[in-house]
DNA sequence: CTGGCCAACCGAACGACGTTCGGCAGATCT
DNA sequence: AGATCTGCCGAACGTCGTTCGGTTGGCCAG
C-alpha cells in the first residue's frame, strides 16, 4: 500500500483533530486545498481512514467506573464463542471486546456508573452457561493514544 | 452535569461521524443550525466531548498484530509505576495503557507489524528492572465501540 | 534524443457551509 | 403583572468544501 510522507502527515493531523479545516491543512503542508482535499478522499477510499469520531468524557455521561473483564469459556462452549462475542460488544456498557490467545478467551473493556453496576454486570454475565471461569480487574488509569502512525 | 435529549442526540451523532456537517445535523434534529452550533459548543467546553479524531485502519499502516501484555511490577519499584506508565505509553507501538486492580498491574494494548516484532517488544519491555512479571496475549480479534451513549 | 502518455498538482469559480448577532418567546421569580 | 433571564431562531456575511480544466513533471517507447 502506497503511503507517501504527505498521506502521513495528514495521518497525524486528522488523528489529533478530525476537524481541521481543509485549507488549514493544505496551508500548514504548503499544497493546495484541492489537492489535500484529493489525497484525504484517497485515504479514506483506501479505507486507511476508516472513520471520523467524536471522543466523549466518560466522566461526564456518568460512567467513571471501568473495568477490565476476563472470560474463559467451557471447551464445550467454544464454538458458540462468536455470539458470545457479538452479545458482549452489544452491551452498553462494553468499550472494547478482544478475543486473545492466554489464559482468557476474552477481555471485555467496560464503562459503568460505579463499581455496583459493575458487581451488577459481572453477576449478570456470569449467568451464561457458556462460561467457564469470569474474573474482573478495575481499571485505576486509562490512556488511550489517538495518534498511530506508521512505525 | 446537565444533558437533555438534544445533546445526547448530538453526541450519538457526531460519535459516528465527526465530519456531519451543522446544517445536516441541525436539519435531522430539527432546530435551527445555530442553535445546533450553541449546544456542541456547549458540549465542547463542558468537555463532554473531548476531541475528534480520525480512526486508522492498522492493517492500512502495517500494524496487524495485536497483543495485550500484562505487567507485574516488583512490589518494592511500585513508587516508580508513574515513570513506568508514562514510558509504556509513550512507546509507539502503544495503543492503550491500563492499570488495573488484580493479578497484573498494567495491561497494554499493542499493535505491531508481525510477531516477531511482538517478540522484540516484549523482550525489550522485560528488560526494565521494575518488572517482576510479563506475559503476552495475542489479539485474534478486537471490536471497539465508538459510540457510548448514556445508560 | 525526442515525442507522447499518464499521474499528480494547481488555481479559479461556485455553491454550500460555519458563525455571528439582534430579536423573540417562554419560563421563573418578586 | 412586570422584570429578568435563558434558549432558540433566522438572516447575513465571510469562509470553506468541492469541482474542473489546464499545466507540469516524470517515464517509457520509438
Amino acid at each position: 500500500m502506497v503511503m507517501d510522507e504527505l498521506d502521513t502527515a495528514l495521518l497525524r493531523i486528522l488523528q489529533n483533530d478530525a476537524r481541521r479545516t481543509n485549507r488549514e491543512m493544505a496551508a500548514e503542508l504548503g499544497i493546495a486545498p484541492s489537492t489535500c482535499l484529493e489525497r484525504i478522499r484517497g485515504l479514506r477510499e483506501r479505507g486507511v481512514i476508516s472513520g471520523y469520531h467524536a471522543a466523549v468524557d466518560l466522566q461526564a455521561i456518568d460512567r467513571s467506573t471501568q473495568a477490565i473483564i476476563s472470560i474463559k469459556l467451557r471447551p464445550q462452549a467454544m464454538a458458540k464463542a462468536t455470539a458470545f462475542q457479538d452479545y458482549v460488544v452489544r452491551l452498553p456498557q462494553t468499550l472494547d471486546m478482544f478475543m486473545v490467545s492466554g489464559g482468557s478467551d476474552f477481555l471485555a473493556h467496560v464503562a459503568v456508573k460505579d463499581t455496583q453496576a459493575l458487581r451488577d454486570l459481572v453477576l449478570d454475565l456470569a449467568k451464561r452457561q457458556e462460561i467457564a471461569d469470569i474474573r474482573s480487574s478495575v481499571v485505576f488509569e486509562h490512556h488511550h493514544r489517538t495518534t498511530v502512525l506508521p512505525l
